[in-house]
DNA sequence: GGCCTGTTTTGATGGATGTCTATGCAGTCT
DNA sequence: AGACTGCATAGACATCCATCAAAACAGGCC
């Protein structure tokens, strides 16, 4: 992220991920099933906690299933959701990179500004 | 994240921060600020890069900044805007936690199946 | 088969958002 | 002072989004 401004593709596609991370109502979903045993819940699980109706929920976790977030599956009658943890990986390294501003980077961690230039 | 679902408030403040982080142009913006030396830039600098209008660059930019997630300051004729660390470490922490769920998870029941749906 | 529960899809609606043009405000320079 | 540049604000408009009620779909059970 410091070491060149962002192309307009990646930019629209991490957006597109950061978007779906903008509802608070995603947001407690995606902690909720991270936060379940085992790593993933079923939608049965997820209703309750919120004061939205229960296709509202289903919309959400299909927002955050098309972000590739969450993956999800049938067993029996349920759905289960589960974090996809190698998006939430890229975005945190993304804005770890963000944190940490060219020029103040000490020895050892590699970013040297110099020329931004690309 | 992973410890505990994510209160309502936590999750309001959050999205609010993760929304001014879902379009392509804001995100550009901000890595094209810390990217610049110093890690600041004017504002004079942002709109050459992008297919908008200024007022539009100026409206992503008060986005921004009301998200907490840069600041700014006029200096003479130009106002220079600069990434705020805290801000973007605390989302990257975040997520961190989350892409690394549970490590309690049991042998062979959570082992995240990784494309198994959709 | 028929019903019942769990989940998704559809259609509608009020509100938020990105973008523009036009205008206003703040400093600088002659 | 007047004019000119850099940036922000105001208003307008089209689009997108969160939400709900209703209906459709899927699987299990009688």
């Amino acid at each position: 992220m410091v070491r060149e401004p962002l192309g307009e593709e990646a930019a629209a596609e991490l957006a597109r991920m950061f978007k779906a991370l903008s509802d608070p109502v995603r947001l407690r979903l995606l902690s909720l099933i991270a936060s379940y045993e085992g790593g993933e819940a079923c939608v049965c699980d997820l209703t309750g906690p919120f004061d939205v109706s229960q296709p509202t929920i289903s919309h959400h976790l299909k927002v955050l299933r098309e972000a590739g977030l969450v993956g999800s599956e049938r067993r029996g009658t349920w759905v289960y959701y589960w974090v996809l943890p190698a998006a939430l990986a890229k975005l945190s390294a993304l804005l770890q990179a963000g944190a940490v501003p060219a020029g103040a980077v000490p020895a050892g961690a590699g970013a040297v500004p110099a020329e931004a230039g690309a």
